[in-house]
DNA sequence: AGCCAATACTTCGCCACTCGATATATGGTT
DNA sequence: AACCATATATCGAGTGGCGAAGTATTGGCT
């Protein structure tokens, strides 16, 4: 698996404490992030689209709230796994750029 | 500055210790990660336009070797900073995932 | 000498993905 | 009545990643 883009990977951690539906899912990643994140929702539906076609997250369970439909997605363990491949390989790249004693620029 | 890509980030990482041509920061890229980025040609050659485009490199000096024109690239104050300030993003994001008692699954 | 790998830069085109806009709908607040 | 938050879906434009092809030189191996 290849780098993960930023969305891809806010929406795989906002789901690692249970499932949530779409519009959920933008305002964890906005909380989870200090604001920072702000899923546009074209980047949302289509990336929950991708991810559950290749089983990093499912449908949990769909209800009907005011005649409109609302989905909750679930995160599975291939999904678990690949966001915490990420934060390592993220954590990872972090430290080429600290761990140095000065640049060429200092 | 919203979130950078990885091929970018390595770029940058890679010009930290002294201005480098473009092949060298693909190997420099790849020594850095422990081998795991491996930056396309067409990745390389683009990226380095668009960071010279905005300034985060410029051209240090160009060479001609055996007949051919070598190109440096020299981070600037504003990449340094950059690069710098994308590490700490990196820092943040992976704390979200690692920075928790258990997940849904466990 | 012939060949291949590594070095080195450039350009092209496909494809994946992001994101704003737009559409639709409800309920609460002003 | 107007507006905003909630909620889902789709489309089109733009960005960017990447492999491939092309060009060219050096150095090592057979």
């Amino acid at each position: 698996m290849r780098s993960m883009s930023e969305p891809t990977y806010f929406i795989l951690a906002a789901l690692l404490d249970g499932p949530l539906h779409g519009y959920a899912i933008i305002k964890r990643a906005e909380e989870q992030s200090g604001g920072r994140v702000r899923l546009a929702v074209g980047t949302l539906y289509g990336a929950l689209d991708r991810l559950a076609g290749t089983g990093l997250i499912t449908v949990d369970r769909e209800e009907t709230v005011g005649g409109r439909p609302r989905r909750y997605f679930r995160i599975t363990e291939d999904g678990a796994d690949a966001v915490t491949e990420e934060a390592k390989r993220m954590a990872r790249a972090a430290r080429i750029v600290f761990g140095r004693p000065g640049t060429a620029l200092s």
